[in-house]
DNA sequence: TATGAATGAGCATTCATTCAT
DNA sequence: CATGAATGAATGCTCATTCAT
């Protein structure tokens, strides 16, 4: 299965060979941060519509509208946009999450919970990407060790928040098991948001499901 | 579970046998049943070992000890065996979940809900596969129709059950929501199970959450 | 020059695309071993045609009459071909150098030598292809430490002969030097018939030579 | 000396001279002979290092502290800079070999052959690049005409030595197969001490065989 | 003149699928 | 029915070369 790389020159065979074809099309000169944005925002798109497994290099450079080699101007290899899609996601998720105070009194929980899932719902709906990038190839993940850092943080997010809430008596629920599935939850809800359930209804369904689980 | 050698293995044991035999083509004739569950048995053991991404037929074949070319003689292609293993999964999950009963007073709700939450867990634990044929690629489907047939159903079970519920009025959710949300949580209960958690921990927690979930 | 692999599944992709197009064109089936020469000496040809650095397994393959993937199914790599080519014209190298039988008494030398230098070039003009094989990429070797072991078993048996003579004191040189220069000597008298000059005033010439350098 | 990518900076070399300024480009003008010595100077010693093969424009230009694009400002293509290190080391080669004069008497063909040996040697130690950019891809030549001009030239300069010893009758050889012989004797001897043999040793040994095979 | 981002042809390799045996 | 050699389309990636700045 291997496929021994012995150093030995066989790529430079072009240069061996002849010349070009015809010219070229155009081209046009961007900052760094605009390519790897139109590149990291083709392929999301495309990781969404045709499913990761699914999409080519060459697909995400001719939606973005780049020459094939273009892309290894601005990523390493295929899985680097991968993981630069994964990261960049995650950081908007940890924002996300990030941005809610811990209540000061017990009569604050509710308020708080209810926070979390708009802002979690809402997070979702904006990143309907992240849904595919998160839940598709677990097993790139489970190799390298780390057990999926993303998810990991986000998730940290949670449990720091519930378990605070366990610390002031105000939560009940199991910190080792409930953030995961308080994640689940939210997750799915914002599946069935993106595939157009109504959202007044299912947000209201998951703060409810949400303070039902967490609240003592 | 995986690739059950019935001492009768064509090629590779043929050829061990007789190292001479000019061209050493061995034949072993089965009922095509037996052959179809080699097969499926054998993919569904990589697709867990290595991702189904990476599980090519080649590998499939070796692992049920056929030549590769047997396989199309009982799959048209390499997504008709996915596609049969998700229906065979899928068979389980229904069943699984079909068994129960519904509660003939609302006295009986919540050791309805326990039931199921364990019987679910349990085929969660038994199929830790399902987590990755169903959550791993699932717009490879989205694309030819039926969104998701196989998890459909499942919920469809779960929605009836809980339809039912509310209609007693021994349960209180909202029936459109619900049972994709109660779905998610039992599924990444499954993950954390599968992951190593503490079983007694993560199905208490489960359990309880269900019934915070849905009872009245 | 990396190129991380991480188990992920970038190439299944094309299994998740759609079907084919056309047909395919003709197909044989023949023993491995015609398809491997088959394959060893279309890639000798071209070697010697465009140099090793200008044939693509693509060349390789159009020349055999074959299917560009029918080439790794009997070589690793395209460097496994290299190499393999390597082996072969060094079985024969060997075995033409090897058939020589050392000289019982010091009278006997001369003719000895004489006999050595005609096979010698006989195997150079028949296996022109050795010249390209040996003398390029040299550096491919150099990493794999062994110094190149072909040429080594060759100069090895070189070095035995001249070693014997000079132990028996027929020969006068230096051991560790003279095999190498006495080698490359031959090799570009090689060349040279190679390259069309007259065999007879070539040999004539090489003969007279080795003597003059060997014979003490 | 791979190619550090970190995947945001397209703009390595610039980012290393210049890691603040914006746009971070720096320019510098030079007299035309200083560039192209520059990237000759970098591209011969990155031939020797990895082989023709494995040197891209890249590598030379960034060895040479130049942008790529530059060079070809200097050299019509990487196989135009390939032609002028093979005349430039020619032309070193040539006039190694052209200091020679010509022995007024019989007497002093040995000396003369002597100084020649020495002479080459010596060259071939200061050059050792010339191994590999004379012995590779000899082929990638043969095809646009010219049968290996360099070693043409320097053969030329062998044979009218040749030529003019065999004419005074100080020497006795074939004056079509002799220069090209005695030119890979010493090429291999040149290769031996680039290996590190023993410089006496070998010398020694060229010088004897040389005279050996010339001397009538 | 110098620069380096952009280009795209070309390459090695994999693998689902077919078909002669 | 079973086999596995043969096929060729598709993929990730490299790199010589061009050209807007």
């Amino acid at each position: 299965m291997a496929g021994v790389r012995d150093g030995t020159t066989p790529n430079t065979a072009a240069a061996l060979r002849d010349p070009q074809g015809p010219p070229g099309r155009t081209r046009t000169i961007r900052a760094p941060e605009t390519r790897r944005a139109q590149l990291l925002t083709a392929a999301g798109a495309l990781f969404i519509e045709k499913g990761i497994g699914s999409v080519s290099v060459a697909d995400i450079t001719t939606r973005a509208g780049l020459a094939k080699g273009t892309f290894y101007l601005y990523f390493e290899s295929r899985n680097a946009l991968l993981e630069a899609l994964r990261v960049e996601v995650m950081g908007k998720a940890v924002e996300a999450f990030g941005r809610l105070e811990l209540p000061a009194s017990a009569d604050d929980w509710p308020a708080c919970l209810d926070t979390l899932v708009n802002g979690a719902l809402d997070f979702f709906i904006e990143n309907r990407d992240l849904h595919d990038l998160l839940s598709s190839e677990p097993h790139a993940h489970s190799t390298d060790r780390g057990e999926w850092p993303l998810v990991m943080s986000l998730h940290g997010r949670l449990q720091e928040l519930i378990a605070a809430g366990i610390g002031s008596g105000a939560l009940a629920a199991d910190v080792a098991v409930a953030p995961t599935l308080v994640f689940e939850l939210l997750h799915a809800a914002g599946h069935l948001l993106g595939d157009g359930a109504d959202p007044v209804k299912v947000k209201a369904e998951a703060r409810r499901m949400v303070k039902a689980i967490l609240l003592s």
